[in-house]
DNA sequence: GCCGGTCGTCGAAGCGCTTCGACACTCTCA
DNA sequence: TGAGAGTGTCGAAGCGCTTCGACGACCGGC
């Protein structure tokens, strides 16, 4: 039965101490005697003691909790973000931090509002769009921030990211390697790039800058996410580019309709069409055929983020751009 | 340019009153005179001030957030959980209340956690399974919990969740109205029903007693969610049910690969097979033909779940049991 | 044998807020 | 006209924790 709740007087008594010896003991930050400290802990597991978060937080002026700012925006593909967000919160455990969730139906004045509580000590934002609202709230702000993305104008912030342009360049390269000399990029849908999503857009620059680098023909598509119309779009571009023999999808959702496609136009995967999917590692191993892929490290990146952050609160210096390297898995697709 | 922090007693100077009087205003528990208030409403919005949510928390033992525990356990649909996530942070957001997010990794610890340092108020449980761990926990905690789902025995917990009985037997029930006499049920991946999640079974046992009441033929199965295995599935049921016209899909990741399957076994929807879809209106929608459907109100879900929780924050009595009523929309598949 | 330096511990002062009791006032109504 | 009942406001006492300065006790070096 859960006893009323149990406070740093009662272990100092129970332990015979001063209630701040029993904090030093908690943070380490004096040095306490291991006879003394045995004592504390034992008293602190006798009564079953847990520090109480808000009076923490008052007097050390840090809660020990981060945000989460997680859009949940159209188009963006949500298991793959909700790896991030796992990713963030298994992180920050390992901090001793807890995860506020934010969504954007507050717009800015969540931020504003969990930063001026002193709610939660820094923020982690998903989901960057090139011309992010939240980033000038986060310049004037002066809470401790990490990006998962790149914004247009990333100057003083500290962003983290798979490197998407290395990405797309890597499954050109790829392609390239195997002997394919006209190959197509199948991206996000529209709205993606309208909105200027930075992955999306720096993927295109790397497709595009590494099919010029080896002198191939090359052609990069927006694609949507229902069967028909995903459909629609490859069998145009197969009708447009006969001589096309690769195929790199960046959209996860879409991924199982081009091969559904394909399979349907009665191409076969690799043999009349190599594809290279960009894509989590789960989403490319269970394709059929299993997918070649450059993985989306979801949980490097989430992780990343999280040691920024804590960086950042401890006073340390960061790089302000963090670019995860992208790694090939070749499958059967290719 | 975000200013040192502001208390309340920079408030109650600037507004010439006492800080309790600026307390009063803000929480409304005494009567203030209309001119004081105003006054104090200027100061604030004059000096931007936002109460500490520590001190707050300290004080009044309240932290004005909630905990969301979200397992993401395999064979879980991920996008439906977020919808879910997503309105219990908007309708918390109406009373006040931010979301604190946890998730498995920590197991039973991170609720024991988070109740004994008094940092969330009140605990969502979503994704409970018939017999689930967390439950005797909740039991023993006394910490106010409204859960998403059912588990086995829920005498004395606030539960809320679609009425999937309902919603199985009413799918039957379209279909039997539309004349078919021999339908299947697909359902969750079988590790789902092994756990003993509670929607799952629900269902399962809602389509067999309307399958019995109606007097039709009826299948039950799990279906897996890649591809292969659920072309596999259907293949082999169609063979083994030649008289099969009708088929109720309770599987949000599986389902494009049902219609897909159909579709290369050479299946018109609705004319050879109708299709019924317990699944959100979005997926029923882009789905090619877009599905009757039982919609999965995860909205309505997640803000009736915050609402039976501020109840009991508040001393209300809340009913144990909250099933909505499944409510089908016809689409072009049946 | 005395001095300066750790080491380990304590007490007390807040952190910024809520809330309780008290205290003027101003209205009633007998 | 005065007792009683509101109103509106204030001051102060915490809430449970961290942290700072202080202070013995003990050490080695001269």
């Amino acid at each position: 039965m859960s006893r009323r709740t149990v406070t740093i007087s009662e272990v100092a008594k129970h332990a015979g101490v001063a209630v701040s010896t029993v904090s030093y003991v908690l943070s380490g930050k004096r040095t306490i005697s291991a006879d003394t400290r045995r004592r504390v802990l034992d008293s602190i597991t006798a009564l079953g003691y847990h520090p109480n978060a808000g009076a923490r937080a008052l007097a050390s002026k840090r809660s020990n909790v981060i945000a989460l700012v997680l859009p949940l925006r159209a188009g963006m593909h949500v298991p793959v973000l909700m790896r991030f967000a796992s990713a963030v919160v298994t992180a920050a455990r390992r901090f001793d931090h807890d995860v506020l969730l934010l969504t954007a139906d507050e717009g800015t004045a969540g931020i504003r509002r969990v930063a001026a509580s002193a709610l939660v000590d820094a923020l982690v934002l998903m989901d960057v769009e090139l011309d992010d609202r939240r980033v000038p709230l986060l310049r004037e702000l002066a809470e401790p921030s990490v990006l998962i993305g790149f914004p247009a104008e990333p100057a003083g912030l500290t962003c983290v990211d798979l490197d998407f342009h290395a990405a797309g360049a890597r499954c050109v390269e790829h392609l390239a390697e195997r002997g394919h000399e006209e190959i197509a990029l199948l991206g996000a849908p529209s709205v993606v790039y309208d909105r200027g999503t930075g992955f999306a857009t720096r993927t295109r620059e790397g497709f595009e800058a590494a099919v010029a680098d080896h002198g191939l023909k090359g052609v990069a598509l927006p694609c949507e996410e229902t069967f028909d119309e995903v459909y629609e779009t490859v069998r145009d571009l197969l009708l447009d580019h006969p001589g096309l023999s690769g195929l790199v999808v960046h959209n996860e959702a879409a991924v199982g309709h081009v091969l559904a496609a394909l399979r349907q136009l009665d191409r076969r995967v690799p043999h009349d069409v190599a594809v290279v999917a960009i894509c989590p590692d789960d989403v490319a191993e269970r394709a059929s055929p299993p997918l070649t892929s450059v993985l989306i490290p979801a949980e490097e990146v989430g992780r990343e983020a999280v040691r920024l952050v804590m960086d950042k609160l401890e006073g340390r210096s960061v790089p302000d751009s963090t670019l995860l390297a992208p790694l090939l898995a070749v499958r059967s697709s290719t």
